[in-house]
DNA sequence: CCCGTCCGGATTGTGTAACAATCTTCGGGT
DNA sequence: ACCCGAAGATTGTTACACAATCCGGACGGG
């Protein structure tokens, strides 16, 4: 019983095609080409790119079409302080409902989650999915659904600087960090965010 | 030298009509008919309302077409929990930006900003307006941007609900919540927000 | 009377073909 | 080197058509 529509399946599979990041920041996506290979029209095309434009994974300029969104510093920057914004609320809520300590259907998710950046599928997907967990663990819709589209960018930037985090540390630094969460709350957060940028930035730099 | 396209147009159009509030939550949108009434063809009208489900001021279901967006209590909660999110977060950075007393370049627009809930247009606007102020004075893009959205949300909720703020009451709790975001930040915002929260689910449940 | 089924109208989802509007490129003239 | 214009490429839009789906109401069995 699918309700979906051929656009929106075409939607998944741009998505996963430009999340995937073989295809470089800048890169155009014309319209009659894919509308070719997919056996689509171009209406239908249409449609399915201005959704990726409308979640920031392309970028559409009136009659040049759509490109593969390239990301500043100040692009990252940005991103990761709304991030920030979100992740913190959350941590904050959670805090708020748990006074004493979190209870078990709240942290042994959270801990499944950073054991599988260890021994899980790729590592940027387990991180990513870890922090969505956090996330949404605090039980607000609309705070879990802006994440989740924040969620989306930071994949394809970290795709596109085929930057690779190394999953032991990455796995220490997240059981510390979930540690830390609990005991100190937002400050963490923003630690923990504030060193992922400079990481980031500094890995870009030297390129 | 606007590179601005027919469709955008239409949103434009579209987005003031859903806003203005005469049309009730609910309120099916048919492509036909706008296509008539615009002398557009449906392929653009569906651009538009496209967008306009992407901003969430329509709902769109699968062969059933769009409509207005109504909110349930939920909604609203959820809503103001990720506005909380994103003003707390703007509160801080000024904060942490400014370690004394937030300079005149700031402060100024502010105050004229309270000043217009009582001698300004539409109450509802300038209620709005001051918050996206205080918002974009933190100076980060992307949460200014994410707040916008939620702006046209409310102010939509607003409307379908026809609530009247009084402007004089309004004039004078702002001002009181400008002081007191200095001087307490974050908790300041939660307050203020839980306030409003209560007061409008208040007014819509005596209805 | 209540209930399910089926039909036809209304509306959306998609396709094809075409053209207009705009950008881009390239070559010619200066 | 620079400006200009023509040709090509690409997007924006239209018109028309048809398939897919939803909805309401008629119909018939219980």
């Amino acid at each position: 019983m699918t309700r979906s529509t051929g656009a929106d399946r075409l939607a998944d599979e741009l998505r996963d095609r430009v999340l995937s990041g073989v295809l470089a920041p800048g890169t155009p996506l014309r319209e009659e080409l894919i509308a070719a290979e997919q056996g689509l029209s171009r209406h239908t095309v249409r449609r399915a790119l201005e959704r990726l434009v409308a979640e920031r994974l392309l970028v559409s300029e009136p009659f040049r079409g759509v490109r593969v969104t390239s990301f500043s510093d100040d692009d990252v920057t940005a991103l990761q302080q709304l991030r920030g914004a979100l992740e913190s609320e959350a941590v904050r809520l959670l805090r708020a409902e748990h006074a004493e300590a979190w209870p078990a259907d709240v942290l042994d998710p959270l801990r499944a989650a950073v054991r599988r950046l260890e021994h899980g599928g790729p590592v940027e997907e387990s991180h990513a999915a870890f922090h969505r967990l956090l996330v949404s663990s605090a039980g607000s819709a609309r705070i879990t659904e802006a994440y989740e589209r924040l969620d989306a960018e930071m994949l394809l930037f970290l795709r596109q600087l085929r930057f690779h985090y190394d999953p032991h540390t990455l796995c220490v630094e997240h059981d510390a960090y979930l540690a830390d969460v609990q005991l100190r709350g937002e400050p963490a957060v923003r630690e923990h965010l504030a060193h992922a940028t400079t990481v980031l930035l500094r890995a870009r730099a030297t390129r």
